[in-house]
Order: structure tokens, then C-alpha cells, then sequence
RNA sequence: GGCGCCGUAGCUCAAUUGGUUAGAGCACCGGACUGUCGAUCCGGAGGUUGCGGGUUCGAUUCCCGUCGGCGUCGCCA
């Protein structure tokens, strides 16, 4: 070992003591005489000093070349600072380690990212560039550690439980379901390619039927979509599978890991069980699937109320089976103006609504907006009523189908929460969201498509509807949500032949197609399959809402751009025209 | 693919309605200094204003295109 100790480790009790360090040089400050080099590693910073009279008149001479992130291996003496020289701001401001002696291990470059907190933190561009002095940062060293942290209490959970890691490929064959595929060229087999998974799904299935009733994987995953700030093109998850379960015992095994989690990384207690809503239940009172339950401004109804206005935008949407919701931002008079509402207006237009109806709650408790005219006071008062108006209340309507409503209203919910503060945002909030739609119905195929995956088991007591009414049916679907982000989802799986086949039938996935696709998942399905269900944890999301981060980038070592390309590696990047000759691959043009 | 924001010194930013030689802090280089801790003080160097085109007597500023970063819609079973 070329060090003694880290450069966090030092305290009053190794006074005297004569120790080596190895490390980088965060910040230098040269007296002339003397100088105070603040050596970094991953554990801390530790004042060194090269001072007479303990350290040689040659070695201060030499120290006077070192430079921001110079490495080095400095021998020394521990001792208390002088009366008075204590840095309070430092854990180990107590000590410095007095030379005698240093090794110059490596020389620097000027950092274009400076890692000490000297200088303010460049634009992302240039830190994922420079991903090795990026990541030298302290605080980004904190999250990679959480991160390790998480991963093992993860693990460690499941291990505890009698829980199998096993690996599954990670070439596998394309499955046209779900996301676009990331395709591998098949060298041997011309024309043929493997496809990066976007899950494990059908391996952890099959792991079910081959017995191993409780599978959990750390995982990685492709999806070959756009990108967000909460999504990357290949990313993490907590795969879990188990045997001879149903949906109460997944969740309840989930509940028991973000009570441990919660515990262990964040010093909080969450109750368990964790709550659980409908789908239905929660596009009703929130617009989406996975609501941010640290504050209300829940959506109201007010359909019926619409359909009595003179008003012909709420009148004509309530008439032809659209809906008018509105939300009430308590005491939003003071927070949004006549402009700001304009701005809403536009928000929500982004998001297909074409307009934003909107009332002011004035102080004698009547509504006031420039299309009040257009009501009746008696139905103006009705509407006061059922959105519990107050004075100074903004209540905000929006009249479309039902689905524009929910996503207007959702993000207008989200943005006017973060805007006037309608929550602590260091608050965690753990909620389950289930059963969830078996199908959604593409209007443009004009065909039902799985929302989860054509493996999903419907309720037991829906069975019927497969045939009857598919639009109705709901899954032993169900998904984690952390602050209104998805943290991760699962389902029970159909291990019934006759169910299975009704379900494909439903798709529009024909026996010869199904063979094709998933022939081999079919197959094992018919050699003696336990029930069997599951679930996958994102872990890159769990970070991220953990270190309380508002992106994912910044809770994964080396991360891709919006464009998904890596700008430290250049990936990706062109290949010789020999390696595409042997793929058998010609590009256009 | 659509919409929006951004791109000026190594880094973070500034630059008047479009007007002289594009500035500041930090970093860098040289010097001074025996206790600092974002050390301080003195001096210096550092620019294809992302790139290409256009408007103009004159463009960092206005317009078009393009490249890149970010956010978002579509997309993401």
C-alpha cells in the first residue's frame, strides 16, 4: 500500500503519529516561505503542511511547482494545529499532517472541470467530457457512493430472503412488443441479429417454470427511445421474480425493502403498508398513473354543472361525452396574474388542451372571469360550491375528452405544486398504483394493445370481460411510485394456457405469430408453470428521488446526451468498412 | 420529427436601440510573502463571440441555416 491512512481518516487520536498519504491536490495557498496543500481523496481533505521547521528547506523548494490535481504521496507527522488554527468547516480540521517528506505520483493539466469547489461547476457538456474530473467531485462521489449503497441493500434484502441472483443474456432475439429495440449484428448468421433486452421478462418467466421460485437480478436494460431527464437509453433495474405468490405478497415484499431503504439511506421511517389506489382512482383525482402525492389540488369534476352553461365550450364538450375538470390553486389570485394565467393557457396547450377557462374568487365570494357572462350566478355559485372556492382562489378549467383532461390537468397540477410551493420537495412519498387497464385500444390501428405486457393476468374476477368488455378489464398490474415518478412496476403473470390464448386472441396475435415471437416462453409455459409474478425496481430513478438529484444523469457514472451519445468515448462511432463487410451490413447511400 | 432555452477567454458570466481596442471573477504565467484554509498583494498573458450564410457603413447583438448541450411533446408494452 503506498498510503497509511485516507485522507478522511485523521484525527486528534493519530497525533504524533507518523503517517503517509496518497492523494489529489485540491487547493494550494504558498506563503514563501512555506506552503498548505489541501489533499483530497474520496474519503476527504486533509490539510498537509510544508513548513519549516519540520519539512527540509529542499522539500518546500520542490512543493512550490505543485499544482491543482497533482497526485501525491506525502509522509509526515500528525499534529493538533496551532492555538487558534482549527478549521471548524473540516472533519478533519483538528490535525495537519506536517512533511517530510512527498513522492510526486503524477503531474496534472489545468482541469477544464475542477473538481475542489474552488471554481462554480462548468456546463454538463464539458463535465461528461471530462467524466474522470467530474466525477472526482465530492458531491458526485457521494452519489455513486449512495448509489453502491442502495445497490447492496438491495441485494443484501433479497439474499436474506432466500432470493437467486442468477444472470440472464444480454444478447437475446427481438420481440416486437414494447419499446424500439438496440440492435447486434449477427456475424455468423447473415442477416440475423440479437437484440439488447429491455427487460428480462421472458428469462425471469422461464427461470419460474425451471424452479428457482425466487429470482433477483441487478440488471441492465435498453430501450432505443428519446430521452428525458428521468430516462436513459440503457439503465438499471431490480429484476424480481418468485414462484407460488400473489399480488399481496409482491407488494408486501416491496414494502418491506423501501421501509429498510428509507431507514438506512434517508434516516426516515415509512408506515407500511404502503397506501395503494386504483388506476382508475388515481387518473380520476390526479390525471395520471403516477401521481405526486406530497400535495393535494386534486381534479374535480364538474361535467354535469358544464353541461347546464350557456357557455358552449363547456356546454358542447359535456354534451358529446368530453369532460370539464378544473383544479382550485388555493390563493392563486396573489401568485398568478392576469399574464401568468395567459402563460398557463399556453402550458396547457402543449399538452392538446385548447383552452384554459378560468375564474377568480373574488372577496365577496363570487366567481369573476372574463367569461362569467356566460353563466348564470345560480350555476356560478354551484360551481363555487363543488370546488370549494374561497376568496382569493384561482380555479382553472379545462373542457376535452377525458384523456386530454387528465394530461392538461396533470401537468398543470405538477407545474402550479412546484410553483407555489405546495410541498417540501426533501419529503418522500411512497405509493402503490394498481390495478391498472389490461389493454388500451389504438384508435389509429384500431386494435387493443397490452399496457403492460401480453403475459399480465388479468383480475380474477375480470376474466370475463376478456370477451365482454376488454376496455373494462383490469391486471395484476402494479407500480411503485416515489414523488410522482415510477419507481418501478410489475405484474402476475398468466401461467393458464386457456387464458393466455384468450388474451392473444384479443391482441390480434395469431398462434403462428405468437410461436414466432415468444414460441419458446409458450412452449415452457406447457411443462408444468407455477404462478408465479414479479416486479422491476428502477434503481437509476431510486437514486435519484434518494439523493434528492432532478436528473438521472447525474446518478450514473458515465451517462449518455439527449442524442444518446457519450461524449467522453465518442460512442457511438463509425466502423472500419471491414467490420461492417463481415456483418454483412452495406449502409445507404 | 415538433416546440422552447442556451452557446462570448481554460471555467463561470458581462457587454447600452446595432457603434471606439469585447470586460470581470476564478484558473494560468512571473514576482513578493513564515500559519493559511476560496490565503493575500503586485504584474502579465489569454478571444475565429460554436460553425456557415444574409441584412447593414458597421453584427456578440437582427434574420436564415447548421452543429452541440438542456427541457419538453410525440415516443417509452
Amino acid at each position: 500500500m503506498l498510503r497509511t491512512h485516507t485522507c478522511g481518516q485523521l484525527g486528534e487520536g493519530q497525533i504524533g503519529e507518523t503517517v503517509t498519504l496518497c492523494g489529489w491536490v485540491d487547493t494550494y495557498r504558498d506563503h514563501g516561505g512555506g506552503l498548505f496543500v489541501d489533499l483530497r481523496d474520496r474519503y476527504g481533505l486533509t490539510q498537509v503542511v510544508f513548513n519549516p521547521p519540520d519539512t527540509p528547506a529542499e522539500v518546500i523548494e520542490a512543493s512550490k511547482t505543485l499544482r491543482a490535481e497533482f497526485v501525491l504521496q506525502v509522509t509526515g507527522t500528525v499534529a493538533a494545529r496551532p492555538e487558534g488554527m482549527a478549521n471548524a468547516k473540516m472533519a478533519t480540521g483538528k490535525i495537519e499532517l506536517r512533511v517530510t517528506g512527498y513522492e510526486l505520483l503524477n503531474k496534472s493539466l489545468t482541469p477544464p472541470v475542477s473538481p475542489s469547489g474552488k471554481e462554480e461547476v462548468p456546463g454538463e457538456d464539458l463535465r461528461l467530457k471530462h467524466r474522470y474530473l467530474d466525477l472526482r467531485r465530492p458531491e458526485m462521489q457521494k452519489v455513486m457512493m449512495q448509489r453502491a449503497s442502495i445497490i447492496k441493500g438491495m441485494r443484501d434484502y433479497f439474499a436474506e430472503r432466500d432470493f437467486i441472483d442468477i444472470e440472464t443474456p444480454v444478447l437475446g432475439r427481438s420481440t416486437p412488443e414494447g419499446a424500439r429495440d438496440y440492435l447486434v449484428p449477427s456475424r455468423v448468421h447473415r442477416g440475423a441479429f440479437y437484440a439488447l433486452p429491455q427487460s428480462p421478462q421472458l428469462y425471469k418467466q422461464i427461470l419460474m417454470v425451471a424452479g428457482y421460485d425466487r429470482y433477483v437480478q441487478v440488471a441492465r436494460c435498453f430501450r432505443d427511445e428519446d430521452l428525458r431527464a428521468d430516462r436513459q437509453p440503457e439503465f438499471t433495474q431490480l429484476d424480481v421474480e418468485m414462484s407460488f405468490v400473489d399480488q399481496d405478497d409482491l407488494l408486501a415484499l416491496i414494502d418491506g425493502l423501501v421501509a429498510k431503504l428509507a431507514k438506512e439511506e434517508l434516516g426516515i421511517d415509512v408506515p407500511t403498508p404502503l397506501p395503494r389506489m386504483t388506476y382508475d382512482e388515481a387518473m380520476e383525482r390526479f390525471g395520471h398513473d403516477a401521481p405526486d402525492l406530497r400535495f393535494g389540488l386534486e381534479l374535480i369534476d364538474c361535467t354535469d354543472l358544464a353541461s347546464e352553461a350557456e357557455f358552449r365550450v363547456f356546454s358542447a364538450v359535456a354534451k358529446s361525452g368530453g369532460r370539464v375538470r378544473g383544479i382550485n390553486a388555493k390563493q392563486g389570485t396573489k401568485h398568478f396574474s392576469r399574464r401568468g394565467i395567459d402563460g398557463l393557457t399556453k402550458y396547457v396547450a402543449e399538452y392538446g388542451a385548447r383552452g384554459l377557462a378560468w375564474f377568480r374568487v373574488e372577496d365577496d365570494g363570487k366567481l369573476n372571469s372574463t367569461i362569467a357572462k356566460n353563466f348564470t350566478p345560480e350555476l356560478l355559485e354551484k360551481f363555487g360550491e363543488r370546488m370549494d372556492a374561497e376568496p382569493g382562489d384561482l380555479l382553472l378549467f379545462v373542457a376535452d375528452q377525458y384523456e386530454v383532461t387528465c394530461k392538461a390537468l396533470y401537468a398543470l397540477r405538477s407545474k402550479i405544486g412546484r410553483e407555489m410551493e405546495l410541498y417540501d420537495p426533501k419529503t418522500m412519498n411512497f405509493s402503490w398504483i394498481v390495478e391498472f387497464p389490461m389493454f388500451d385500444y389504438d384508435d389509429e390501428a384500431k386494435c387493443w394493445h397490452a399496457m403492460h405486457h401480453p403475459f399480465t393476468a388479468p383480475l380474477a374476477d375480470h376474466l370475463e370481460m376478456l370477451e365482454t368488455d376488454p376496455g373494462k378489464c383490469r391486471a395484476q398490474a402494479y407500480d411503485l411510485v416515489i414523488n410522482g415518478s415510477e419507481a418501478g412496476g410489475g405484474t402476475i403473470r398468466i401461467h393458464d394456457a386457456e387464458i393466455q390464448k384468450k388474451v392473444f386472441t384479443l391482441l390480434g396475435i395469431d398462434e403462428k405469430t405468437a410461436t414466432e415471437r415468444f414460441g419458446f416462453l409458450l412452449d415452457a409455459l406447457q411443462y408444468g408453470a407455477p404462478p408465479h409474478g414479479g416486479i422491476a425496481l428502477g434503481i437509476d430513478r431510486w437514486v435519484m428521488l434518494f439523493a434528492k438529484l432532478d436528473n438521472i444523469r447525474d446518478c450514473i457514472a458515465f451517462p449518455k446526451t439527449q442524442k444518446a451519445s457519450d461524449l467522453m468515448t465518442e460512442a457511438p462511432g463509425e466502423v472500419d468498412t471491414m467490420q461492417l463487410k463481415e456483418l454483412h451490413i452495406k449502409l445507404d447511400e
